[in-house]
RNA sequence: GGGUGCAUAGCUCAGCGGUAGAGCACUCGCCUUACAAGCGAGGGGUCACUGGUUCGAACCCAGUUGCGCCCACCA
């Protein structure tokens, strides 16, 4: 029969059908919470706040299984905390995301055949506003399917008129305090995207290049220079040596011929020339190379730009037009034409910049931009992590986190897009600058005022995201309620990107409000990537990429969410493969099929019966039910997801399902009314507590059994459940004596081949004397034992926790397996007391090893001893 | 180039000083009225290598090898 054929026949009325199907429960369920308002927060309320900002996902963005992930754990944080009685908010929203959002358009753009110069700045925004209006906040939609608690009332987007007050009012106020300026500076260009980019959204990684060496002049006033950009040459306005190096000592303060070019360039001493690398002497292009521009500064030498925002040539001559991959080669030909090629070395293997964005090799390039100045931002937000005001999990993270902000270049804010916060900057016809703040009126251009024509980088209106979204710079009671946040849980991919910035603005926007409550979160649980099931990184052209909505229809977001909590131990990477989801999907059901049984079984979640009137295995179950609630607690404070996962995994399944439930069969259907009904009420109880244990990670089931369990309104708004002082080590030890005692039972009836369905008449010889002579029933029902009638002949027997078990399989024993299990358990036993034996032989171990230690050797020996010495006359007995 | 992390069962990982663990996979037996998306039993690892510290090392230290990640303006 299948199991779709019992589903009608088997389910008594008014039961749960024997499956947990997801698909429409989620959606009912979720607008349910939404309809009860459970995910909307409280400004007045007295509660303590516990507050989550989103990781604003790009408005072009849909979800991918990193959202997943990442909102799986905040979920699971809300919600504990909802239950605990915070006044939680985790607020959503998504971030306009400059040169993603404007390549996405610029791209449908082209499929006309425009470009956004085609439209002009102003039609070209509009357009990206109503491509944000028809597909943006795509992502948000389907964050519902996950089951997401998001304070919907309190959506935002970094572009909505309050942030973009927040942007400007922080960005005059550096300007005033002279943390924002302007300079020409080498910065990294991407010729593609054409526009500035910041340190990290450049990407290193090796390319096979050419080193190539030229001479430079002639006779005896020659230098040898090597570069790998040979078309740079163009631009040379120098060339540098170590003012040590006595092989150019006569040279410096002299000019050597610049080759293809006619001009004639100084020779400079610079220490920061390595006298060690290849010549020893180095072209100087200040117009291309961020070390040159030094030089250059040092030596006031001349810029000469010999390059286009296109990376096109623009240096008079033969190459002017060319691109700089078509000028190289080109380059190299007319100086070897020359004889100037000393030496080639190819392929030549070395790290190059590439846009963080569309991958295109990065040209350092001069130009003029806005820079904060990070020095003193940096170092508070060093400080605040240093002093423990803001804690970072797992703490080894820290050190990367300090490497960074303690050696912070400025931050390169400008963006040559249109796409993006304008920076509030007037430039008067008569050179005069001025910054402008949001209620300040705006310069008139009728007097030839004209605004900076740049946007910020995306990542600036990020960093303020903790406080700009509850409204600064007004006192709103929203910032004032929830603004330090709880905690920041993200990816180690972003920590520089944006947690540390975060750290940037918010201690020096908020630093008004004292320094413990100026942080913008109080601590950062940082995950890792998601992973396919080889610890491969998931990429669509290696096609082992998860789709968390496929997952979500196919296994439900309870089974999703559970793979991903079970995989995320802090700062570490998360391996999923589809039968790791199909586990979590069991497990669902299986949680299902024990509350059907626990409904069908008439339990009761009113409350636990006095102690005193409880059975063992009541007692037994409601202490670790208390000893599990303090681990989870503990592990969910370290943000230790996986192991509170699989806490709670292996709670439900191995203790609560595989031994309490048949425990508790033996109560239920027995004469005893009123240890029946003790038992139900415990059933119901632990049930109960489960189902809100697990609430947190698997929403959906838990809301669905719980409320049929106990007719409550919702589990997500149930007390999160108290360790109570439960803890029965008598209770404990006796049912764990009961498990070993039926394993190996369970053991010897499968070496013997008999059914577990079989019934075999038996006698439990000595259990009188132990303390599972209360247990007998239990016992006999777990191994299906029958009494012993007249006809009883036992003729074969297993022995555990000092009782002789006594069978009589009606076919006879199979007494070669017996003999293997014996003498196997025998080499066991006698390999045990050996290793003992050695340990406790050892008088230094005796005399130094802790006491418990020793006497859990001996306690060793002497069971082994007695393992052996009972096996042994046992195997005599069985010829 | 500078950091940093990891090498434990077929796979993904936990354990981090006292006789090796989980999930999945595998083998055997079971449709036992909560669940076959299940139940029971079982097999499988000289914890990368070499030294050292220790009564005792998967765990601490040093080195070796092999991976990974982060940072980086060496022409």
């Amino acid at each position: 029969m299948t199991t779709a054929d019992q589903t009608d026949t088997q389910a008594p009325a008014g039961a749960l059908a024997p499956q947990y199907v997801p698909g429409d429960v989620e959606t009912r369920r979720y607008q349910g919470w939404v309809d009860a308002g459970y995910f909307t927060a409280d400004a007045s309320s007295p509660a303590p706040s516990y507050t989550i900002m989103i990781p604003p996902p790009n408005v072009t963005g849909s979800l991918h299984i990193g959202h997943a992930l990442d909102h799986t754990l905040i979920d699971a944080l809300i919600r504990r905390r909802r239950m605990q009685g915070y006044n939680t908010l985790w607020l959503p929203g998504t971030d306009h995301a400059g040169i993603a959002t404007q390549n996405v358009v610029e791209r449908e753009l082209a499929k006309d055949g425009l470009s956004r110069h085609d439209l002009g700045r102003e039609a070209f925004v509009e357009r990206v506003w109503r491509w944000k209006a028809e597909y943006g906040g795509k992502i948000l939609g389907q964050m519902r399917r996950l089951g997401d608690s998001v304070d919907w009332s309190r959506e935002r987007f970094t572009m909505d008129e309050g942030l973009s007050r927040a942007v400007q009012t922080i960005f005059k106020r550096l300007f005033d305090d002279g943390l924002i300026y302007r300079a020409q500076r080498i910065i990294n260009w991407c010729p593609r995207c054409m526009t500035a980019l910041s340190d990290i959204e450049v990407d290193h990684f090796d390319d096979d290049g050419e080193l190539v060496s030229i001479r430079y002049g002639d006779g005896d006033g020659s230098v040898v220079v090597a570069t790998t950009r040979v078309e740079t040459m163009l631009g040379d306005t120098a060339v540098a040596v170590h003012p040590d190096d006595p092989r150019y000592a006569s040279l410096v303060g002299k000019t050597v011929e610049l080759p293809l070019t006619g001009r004639h360039i100084p020779i400079v001493a610079d220490p920061h020339v390595d006298p060690e690398f290849g010549s020893g002497a180095v072209k100087v292009t200040p117009a291309h190379d961020p070390d040159d521009f030094e030089i250059g500064r040092r030596h006031d030498l001349p810029s000469l730009t010999v390059m286009d925002e296109r990376g096109v040539i623009t240096a008079p001559g033969p190459f002017e037009g060319l691109d700089r991959f078509e000028a190289r080669p080109a380059v190299l030909t007319a100086l070897r034409a020359e004889g100037r090629v000393i030496a080639e070395k190819r392929p030549y293997v070395h790290a190059v910049g590439h846009c963080g964005r569309c991958g295109t090799t990065v040209e350092p390039r001069l130009s003029l931009q806005w820079f904060v100045k990070v020095g003193p931002l940096a170092k508070a937000a060093g400080d605040a992590v240093r002093d423990g005001r803001v804690r970072i999990y797992p703490a080894q993270l820290a050190a990367r986190y300090f490497d960074w902000v303690d050696d912070m270049h400025d931050w390169c804010i400008s963006r040559q897009l249109w796409w993006g916060h304008r920076i509030p900057v007037w430039y008067s016809p008569s050179g005069e600058v001025r910054c402008v703040g949001p209620d300040e009126e705006v310069p008139n251009d009728e007097q030839g005022w004209v605004q900076d024509a740049d946007v910020l980088d995306t990542w600036f209106s990020s960093a303020l995201w903790p406080f700009s979204t509850l409204g600064w710079p007004d006192d709103t009671a929203d910032l004032r309620t929830f603004y330090p946040t709880s905690v920041l849980v993200t990816g180690y991919d972003i920590l520089f990107f944006w947690v540390a910035r975060m750290m940037l603005f918010g201690l020096y926007a908020m630093a008004g409000v004292g320094p413990d409550e100026s942080v913008p979160f109080r601590k950062v649980s940082l995950h890792g990537l998601v992973r396919d099931a080889h610890g491969k990184k998931m990429s669509k052209s290696r096609g082992n990429t998860v789709d968390p909505l496929d997952w979500i229809s196919r296994f439900g977001a309870d089974a999703t969410r559970f793979t991903l909590a079970r995989g995320a131990s802090p700062g570490g990477d998360v391996a999923l493969s589809e039968e790791w989801v199909i586990g979590a999907r069991n497990f669902c059901n299986k949680l299902w099929n024990a509350v059907r049984f626990a409904l069908i079984n008439g339990a009761e979640s009113g409350g636990v019966p006095d102690v005193g009137s409880l059975s063992v295995p009541d007692r037994w179950i409601l202490s670790r039910l208390g000893a599990v609630i303090s681990q989870a607690d503990a592990l969910f404070e370290e943000f230790e997801f996986a192991k509170v996962s699989d806490l709670l995994y292996h709670f439900a399944w191995d203790e609560v399902c595989d031994w309490y439930l048949e425990l508790a069969k033996v109560a239920l259907n027995g004469e005893d009314q009123a240890a029946a009904l003790a038992t139900r009420r415990v059933l119901g109880h632990v049930l109960d507590q489960l189902l809100r244990l697990i609430h947190p990670l698997m929403p959906f089931v838990t809301e669905e059994l719980w409320t049929a369990l106990t007719g409550g309104e919702s589990v997500m708004i149930a007390n999160w459940p108290s360790g109570l002082e439960s803890a029965d080590a008598v209770a404990e030890a006796e049912i764990e004596s009961l498990m070993r005692l039926v394993t190996a039972v369970r053991r010897f009836r499968a070496d013997q081949g008999l059914r577990p369905t079989q019934s075999v008449p038996a006698i439990l010889s000595g259990i009188e004397l132990t303390p599972l002579a209360i247990h007998e029933r239990s016992i006999r029902s777990l191994l299906r034992l029958t009494g012993a009638g007249d006809s009883f002949r036992p003729n074969a027997s297993v022995e555990a926790e000092g009782i002789t078990v006594e069978l009589d399989t009606s076919s006879g024993i199979d007494v070669a397996a017996e003999r293997r299990r014996l003498e196997k358990d025998l080499a066991t036993a006698v390999a045990d007391a050996e290793i003992s034996e050695r340990k406790l032989a050892n008088p230094a171990f005796v005399d130094k090893a802790p006491a418990a230690v020793v006497a859990k050797s001996r306690d060793r020996l002497a069971a082994a001893k007695a393992d052996i010495a009972r096996l042994e006359e046992r195997i005599a007995t069985l010829s």
